[in-house]
RNA sequence: GGUCCCAUCGUCUAGUUGGUCAGGACACAGCCCUCUCAAGGCUGGCGCACGGGUUCGAAUCCCGUUGGGACUACCA
């Protein structure tokens, strides 16, 4: 195990965002690339936001994307770590020992109750692992309250004083934290500490450029999770903006990107949110999985939904689940594309009815009814030859009875492969929908 | 306004020390296949923000302009 420790460090707002998650990937990317340790910790400093479900939000999607931490609350109520606690709000003692010391110093002083810390009014040179060296003026800078007027310490100091006393070697943050980045120096410096190297990552943008809020469309984590979208997907995505593998690569796993992934390296440019990106990612992981790999998501979205029952002939769905697989990206389309399949009292399309159920479409309905009636074969190859024979014996496309047959079997104009469809269908309920869609007509 | 960062197709990016038709992917358009399709296959259009330098040669280095973003709280 390298020396190298890295920290994700959220404050609970409710939601997991998405440039949160993509700031925890990197730095846990970081720590299993070199080794290192990676570090959780909540800083829950704002009481208002501070709730159990917020902070439950933060370990649900952590851990629900694969980035698991070495240090840190775990979730249940236990930390693993010898730097803890690892909650801000547990640290009180800690910063108001800080604080104090800097006062007995002289490099913090009070003012009108609060405590304002002397900033250095030098210049000074950022040397940040992905920004390269940026100079700042400093000699205008305001001095800095670090403790407010009730007591409590702000972020500046918390932070700082966390990641000295948590032995952070590296701070791997968002680029909105650079032009803070001289005031932490300063305090490292009072501290008579060594600071930590920084990183600062792009922002991720919304796709119009503005910045990415929590209300903006895509921004919750919790978002992909209740869609049906695949973590290993949205962490491969996630990976792509501002990193890349540089050989034309866009679905790439994730051990290899440990493996290739490090710091230099990385954009420093802002990257738009492209939502059609990641569906299409989410589309290969989903096509490439297999009917088990997917099974425990796949049933999960469709007891939600109310579409599967709790003992549901497990044959029937892999069979269901094989043939409309291979036509959807998100396991949350399953429910609308699989409910007429495990349910009898499907509704008709009005749109579909109006164009496909026609005194033709019906009368060919009829006829393939009748003819299906008598085949013995049921499987999709035999049910072609069959199409085919009635769509020539009456001089007819076949599509004027795969249409209609569709639109009766599952009252849609969309979906799997017709003769496959049948064929998981099986003849009897084949032929008792087709009975039921042949009363509309009346 | 001040400080800082950024700038290759609409979007994400490759283009590591200046020299291969600026490559890939998503999206888009068209075609094909076909029983439908946010399915599959093929093809195509699309870019170095602009202006100056440096150089035999610039997407690549320098300056400026413009544009975008962050910070500028007794929020985090």
């Amino acid at each position: 195990m390298s020396s190298v420790r890295v920290r994700f460090a959220p404050s609970p707002t409710g939601l997991l965002h998405i440039g949160g998650a993509r700031t925890a990937l990197f730095n846990w990317l970081y720590a299993r690339h070199t080794g290192g340790t990676f570090v959780l910790r909540i800083e829950d400093t704002d009481a208002a936001r501070n709730t159990p479900e917020a902070v439950a939000i933060i370990f649900s999607g952590l851990k629900w994307l694969g980035l698991d931490w070495d240090e840190g609350p775990m979730g249940d109520g236990t930390s693993v770590g010898d730097k803890g606690p690892y909650f801000q709000s547990q640290r009180k003692d800690i910063y108001a020992r800080y604080v104090e010391k800097l006062l007995s110093e002289g490099k913090a002083y009070e003012h009108e109750g609060a405590i304002k810390f002397r900033t250095p009014k030098t210049p000074i040179t950022v040397d940040d692992l992905i920004c390269g060296q940026i100079h700042f003026d400093r000699t205008m800078d305001p001095d800095l309250v670090i403790q407010r007027k009730d007591g409590s310490p702000v972020f500046h100091l918390v932070n700082v004083v966390d990641d000295l006393e948590m032995g952070l070697t590296h701070v791997i943050r968002g680029e909105d934290h650079l032009s803070n980045t001289p005031k932490h120096l300063a305090l490292f410096e009072a501290f008579g500490a060594q600071p930590p190297r920084y990183a600062h990552i792009p922002l991720i943008l919304n796709p119009n450029g503005s910045k990415m809020s929590k209300r903006d469309e895509g921004a919750s984590i919790g978002d992909y999770m209740a869609k049906g979208y695949l973590p290993a997907a949205v962490r491969n995505y996630l990976c792509l903006l501002g990193w890349s593998p540089k050989d034309n690569r866009e679905v790439i796993d994730i051990k290899e990107v440990i493996e290739k992934f490090d710091l230099p390296q990385i954009n420093r440019s802002n990257a738009r949110f492209d939502l059609n990106k990641l569906f299409w990612i989410n589309g290969e992981y989903f096509s490439k999985s297999t009917v088990e790999e997917l099974e425990p998501l796949a049933v999960e979205v469709l007891q939600r939904a109310n579409v599967l029952p709790a003992d549901y002939d497990k044959a029937y769905f892999h069979a269901v689940f094989n043939i409309v697989k291979e036509k959807i990206k998100l396991a949350g389309d399953l429910p609308e594309w699989m409910d007429y399949f495990f349910k009898d009292d499907y509704g008709f399309d009005p749109a579909a009815v109006n164009k496909v159920f026609t005194p033709a479409g019906f009368d060919n309905l009829a006829k393939l009814r009748d003819r299906l009636s008598r085949s013995t074969a049921f499987d999709w190859a035999s049910l072609e030859k069959e199409f085919k024979a009635l769509a020539a014996e009456t001089s007819q496309k076949v599509g004027a009875f795969i249409h209609p047959a569709r639109l009766a079997v599952s009252g849609k104009s969309v979906g799997p492969s017709l003769y496959h469809m049948l064929e998981v269908l099986g003849k009897e309920r084949t032929l008792t929908r087709m009975g039921r869609a042949l009363e509309l007509k009346k």
